[in-house]
DNA sequence: CCTGAAAAAACCTTAGG
DNA sequence: CCTAAGGTTTTTTCAGG
């Protein structure tokens, strides 16, 4: 893993918060000319700090403003129910993050619906397919705090 | 609140999933020339579907690929202990996420570290020194096996 | 690492259908 | 909604220090 400087982790930054900043104010903010700028922004890319760029898209009005914290306990602790229950998640939309844990769950996910209807039909109609599953908790966020959308750094 | 339809929500699709991506490429994917493509883009951002833009960063490269699921209860759950609890945890820089949640704790944290040992000097160092802070629970993400970095639709 | 120039591409607007 | 044109800005490359 190569090294970064000072310089390109303030180009993360600004780029984390802004990826449309042009090359011309990425140089400006860190006091460099154009073309340095860039070759230093394309190997941030090509070095796999930038993984992608991308639209931050506002849950709300896309119904898709109720957040659940849900916590998974399987069945049964084998590669094969494991490997099952991981090739369903990937394909469920309303589950956007899924994480392996520590502690008396297995699973956690991070689910988006509408409402606490639509919710409570993920439930039964959807996670309630998962043959995998054993049990289930549900944490409902009543509000979002702080979401950095990435690191602070 | 204005109504989308299904080139504007495949739009939305695509530059969650790449906002590099040009008027005209993108034009091409919904059919149509690149004039309606632009407004249709610009509507977007102007109406609030689109909240940013935002490169999505590597946390292993970034030393903060460690992550852990940190829930919290307060000593005293009123308004200005709460207040004060907010304006300091949106100023720490590995917590990423921070929602006020139902159930036994009161919030929810996403903390990236670089390793445990970072973790640990966190929980002592950083949480330790919030005063509202009552209690706390921490759960190890052993393996992310998801993360859409937005929604699936 | 830098400056500066310049080609190529993309953006954005406007006019007309 | 479309095409087309044209100015502006950005991206990208390249020569030379």
């Amino acid at each position: 893993m190569e090294n970064i400087d000072d310089k390109d982790l303030k180009l993360l930054k600004l780029l984390q918060n802004n990826a449309k900043l042009t090359v011309k104010e990425l140089a400006r903010e860190i006091s460099l000319s154009l073309s340095p700028a860039f070759e230093r922004v394309k190997r941030l890319e090509n070095e796999g700090y930038i993984k992608k760029y991308a639209a931050i898209l506002n849950a709300e009005k896309l119904n898709r403003g109720f957040t659940v914290l849900c916590q998974i306990k399987l069945k049964i602790h084998d590669k094969s129910v494991g490997n099952d229950f991981v090739k369903q998640i990937l394909k469920i939309d309303e589950i956007v993050e899924c994480y392996n844990i520590s502690g008396d769950y297995d699973f956690f996910l991070k689910v988006q619906a509408k409402d606490m209807k639509h919710y409570q039909d993920f439930v039964f109609n959807t996670l309630g397919c998962v043959d995998a599953i054993g049990s289930t908790h549900s944490t409902f966020v009543m509000a979002e705090v702080k979401n950095s959308h990435g690191l602070n750094m």
